[in-house]
DNA sequence: CCATTTGTTCGCATTATGTGAACGTCCGTC
DNA sequence: GACGGACGTTCACATAATGCGAACAAATGG
């Protein structure tokens, strides 16, 4: 259960993969917009592109270069190793009813969590919008900080390690030792609290998803703005309705 | 909007690739495992996997390697450059109502059609079934016969070359020529007709759906077991049918 | 028609990769 | 508790595969 770090690393390999991030974060991309972004001569990026393109990773067209097709399916075949979105949204729904507030389960993967599924659409339909985000910190999210502190503090250091504390918001906490204290809070309450740390105005309460082997598999928060989601509510509402999601997802994931 | 083919192509991206393809088709594997799938020492494996799980691609539980959720969302994002599930779904379903038969839509990309969705189900959701299939040859499938008598007959001959006329089924064409003459009947009757060259018994007829630019962008096609379907009923229906629903099709994808 | 930008080809130097053997580590078994 | 096997990891070396730049070709546009 030790996710050790690294060995020896391919740095053909590396170029490709970001290659293909570029193309794909930018909706299509020329060799020449290549050559300006990453710093190999146009002749390697074309190595590059012609073998992704071969593997079917990449459409050329019209000398524009695209992520295929193929890789969403890829894409569809991960996602059904993962809980089905229909359990989780019937979960979701529910929460974010009872409590009239937003609520999202993320993924936990890689010292980062990764939307799931939200209730106010998920990362499929609104992908375009201007910073709408499907990847989150853990430091400064509510399930994040739950999670963290259910983990091993190695295991705590080396995702700050690799991440950081990056300030998101004037509350954010940047200091391991603030963070530190903050988890052994939320250990004993039972639940992570974001206050504004995340963005201006937005609070919430998150606690971690564990799969049917007791490990975490993600985390699921709910929240609002500020002056409908006050102190007192927190600890008296929405908390509960928080962990009572959390059972009603976890035993439908055993399932 | 000349489809070039390979130039140079990197070895190690290659390998890197099919590793991730080894693992998404196999649900997670360990590096023992993959030691015995591709011929290259444990140690060089080892590279690979390192790397791509350096980038995230790849998540290492246990010893297990398993591809990332991340790749799921990379996926998703690259299906919302793609029309929108609902469009399509509407007028597969209407289509599929009107005839009783199935009607699926795909995506033609690098000489094969990829599903996108079909009335019996998408891809996400049947993905484990024993033998089902997301992915198509265009010499056997009423819209890949469309699309190919569309096409200018030196990418044709490129398509057979890269995937050859694999036989599918007792009646699938086998024989350059012989499709030939068939792609010029289904340019005449305007969209194409599979006589189980696909499986024993399917019978379907299928048409070349075009992106605002005119370009080919996928196939529509309708069809069920040959005791239902008969050339009376292709003639006189279906083939109307699905012509309907291509320009209904076409036209919302051009809003 | 020339100027400019973008894409492609080629040969060479060198580095990054492939390789296998040796070493650790974790199991279960005797 | 010690042994054997399976699996994972590390290392140093040889070389092949990649990175590189310059020269060439093909578009694009003024």
């Amino acid at each position: 259960m030790i996710e050790r770090s690294d060995g020896r690393t391919l740095k053909t390999t590396r170029t490709s993969l970001r290659i293909l991030t570029l193309i794909l974060e930018h909706d299509g991309l020329t060799l020449a917009q290549l050559d300006g972004m990453v710093e190999s001569p146009k002749s390697s990026i074309l190595s590059h592109l012609n073998t992704l393109c071969d593997s079917r990773y990449l459409v050329k067209s019209d000398g524009t270069y695209h992520v295929s097709f193929r890789v969403a399916l890829l894409g569809e075949t991960v996602r059904s190793r993962y809980p089905s979105r229909e359990s989780v949204r019937t979960v979701l729904e529910d929460l974010a009813e009872r409590t009239g507030e937003e609520a999202n389960f993320t993924i936990f993967e890689h010292g980062r969590l990764l939307l799931f599924h939200g209730t106010s659409g998920n990362a499929a339909t609104e992908e375009d919008e201007a910073d709408y985000r499907s990847e989150y910190y853990l430091h400064n999210t509510a399930a994040g900080k739950a999670i963290l502190s259910e983990l091993d503090p190695k295991r705590v250091e080396r995702i700050i390690d690799k991440w950081g504390l990056p300030r998101e918001s004037e509350a954010t906490i940047t200091a391991r030792e603030r963070l530190f204290d903050e988890l052994a809070e939320t250990a004993d309450r039972g639940y992570g609290v974001v206050d504004e740390e995340f963005a201006p105005g937005l609070v919430a309460v998150g606690a971690a998803i564990h799969s049917a082997d007791g490990t975490v598999l993600g985390g699921l928060s709910v929240g609002g703005p500020k002056y409908r989601v006050d102190r007192t509510r927190i600890d008296h509402e929405l908390g509960e309705q928080l962990l009572d999601a959390v059972q009603s997802l976890e035993s439908s994931l055993r399932s």
